[in-house]
DNA sequence: CCATAATCGAGACGGTACGTCGCGTCTTCGG
DNA sequence: CCGAAGACGCGACGTACCGTCTCGATTATGG
């Protein structure tokens, strides 16, 4: 989880005092509530380490920054994303629509992401970071959603794959930029009226874009 | 522009020495240049005020805090946006898109308009800032687009004024959304392919948007 | 007073609007009203100035700084010596003695003659203006005791007037001296038997001094 | 030396890294160097940090305030006070006046001393610091030369204590406060003639204070 | 009766130093 | 080797005063 490089459990080990696995969760812990309580800009290393009750340097060993401890305490919330079939693509798209949304209107997420995304223009390994333990677990719902359209045969299947990977992406962009944007940027709710909106918008699309090699 | 806040041109000028206009502009200048060479993040008040050659009690007299002075230095950039007419929606829609990702390629842009939009989930006062700085000069575009396209006969005229705004703002948040993520988040270029193809779903999605009212 | 370089009143007078005396007077009691409140290390020249209703400007046309306001303001202090007749010798200086321990207990002068001496170690025309304002005012009851003594056949006339001189600064030294350290060194009271014994001890070592030349 | 508070040589020491004895004595060094270099008012904190190459943290880690650093700084020139045995009172005394006016005339200690005695109006810990580290040293000559004069003969033993006390507290200030107002108030120097005349005058009346009870 | 000129208040200006905060590293001790 | 504790060098913070400089507005004298 924090760096991915932990020595398996099993098999030796190397010498010396393991890491203590508590630490890890105190940490992420401190992070998620510091985040809630402070915002991004007033989070400092120092106070996460106070609130776990663990040293600075315990926090340093395992990641080098607040964005990527911010990046990796943040995941966790996009790992419950889930994409129940709701038997229609209308419906699974505003259902998309709609768990991106509640994630980003909870304050651990909304301080953090757009910080960690500036910080990423100026850190490539933070942007992978971002795109690992973040983004793909939003796209994943777009990938399923389509897939199951098109096993319901509301969608055709794109046999040229680069070419449905395009589409996907465009999708992706649209749903995950448009909804950032009015929360953040516009300040304004994503309530149902909204999404209904977006969603008739993204499927009378779909069909056109899909016509268009 | 500083802070809004002269006493107008009536009256009789207030007492003491007047604020000085060129400090204004070298200091924007300055953040500008800082904000290219350094990026948001090791962007320092000091560094500014060095560079304008001005002291850091002028700078702190006009901007509480970075994330202010970042907002104004910014905004110029955005008044540069422009709708030349192109003859059609289709061509207009995709001039809207490459203007805007242009913009948000230029590093002072880039690396500044998150870091903003993150204090901004803190801050009212600062949201405003953003809205009325950066916000409306963008949404302008898009209002004036459409505003062509009726008179072009492409599109029909809302005769609901509120739904005229919603289907503005849903539009406005795609296209702004949509160009932000694939830049910053997902970290591709808007090329000409990517613009063709946003262009393509929105026109497909126009039309089925209005049609629901 | 402020600088002794007005030009007189008659015979013309200088053109321009002639500087404000309520300023003056002003200044001096905001000065010393500040010096109780504050202290001299906390004391600023815009605090006087604010006290004062007066700019800044105003109260440095007149002083060039904290140290020549400050002895200005408390040199008044000082103008009230007075050296009553009080029949002996060693009731007259007795009576210096209170004198200057009196003055030397008014938070005014406390707080800020152990500062402008300090700051007079490293410039001259401090310290003249000093000896001027303030030592000399002392002084002269030292040289009054003296003559009354003499007056009064209790010591002899010294016909050597450089030994004279001596004898009165090392007697000066002595007196202020001693008061002084009593007070703000050892930080103890000049109460009545102290007084005392310093004078017991001056008026023993006197004739000494007087038959070594 | 540095506050007093370390945790005492028993116990086991307190957890985390040890203060450096080293950057004391760099910073008390810088201290007095930069006295010599700048004088007191233009000592600054971050001027000694830099000279002693050490961080500004450091130096508020140990000293909440020049006055106490400057204090700490100076007390050490005066160890080395020392009343070597000159055969009679007379001489001893005369020595004990010309050693306190070498260390005053001592650029350090003369532009220093009467800014933390005027600090210290205001200040009773940074007094009881000052009495501890400078004026108790001083004052132990003054009662060892009493002791000397006494074995000698030359001075009666007081039988009543507090007497005795109030005696040398008198003594004392009068020597010190003399030599410190003559140097840096009269702004003379403590030249052979003076010191001789001074002691005359204590000689003298040592005996006369000595019959008063 | 106006020109000249020094004053006044106000407050912005370029600076310097302040004392604090957070960083990321290091040095200690104990487990 | 880990972990807590905390000191360290560093760099930025935002503030306070400094002494200077415009401003517009007074208030004198002198032509």
């Amino acid at each position: 989880m924090s760096g991915g490089s932990r020595a398996g459990t099993s098999g030796g080990g190397r010498p010396g005092r393991p890491r203590s696995a508590e630490a890890d969760l105190a940490i992420l812990d401190a992070t998620r509530t510091a985040l809630v309580e402070l915002g991004w800009s007033k989070l400092t290393m120092g106070d996460v380490a106070a609130r776990a009750g663990v040293a600075k340097t315990t926090l340093y060993r395992r990641w080098t920054s607040k964005s990527e401890l911010v990046v990796d305490a943040v995941a966790v919330l996009f790992d419950e994303l889930e994409l129940p079939d709701r038997g229609s693509l209308r419906a699974d798209v505003e259902g998309v629509v709609r768990q991106f949304a509640a994630l980003l209107e909870r304050p651990e997420a909304k301080t953090s992401l757009m910080a960690v995304v500036a910080e990423s223009t100026r850190d490539d390994a933070l942007r992978g970071r971002i795109r690992a333990a973040i983004v793909e677990r939003q796209k994943r719902l777009v990938l399923q959603g389509r897939e199951r359209a098109q096993a319901r045969g509301e969608l055709p299947r794109e046999p040229d794959p680069s070419a449905a990977a395009r589409h996907a992406d465009l999708i992706f962009d649209v749903i995950a930029g448009a909804v950032v944007h009015r929360l953040l940027v516009s300040g304004r709710p994503v309530d149902p009226a909204w999404a209904r909106d977006l969603t008739t918008l993204l499927l009378g699309g779909l069909t056109t874009v899909g016509q268009t090699p």
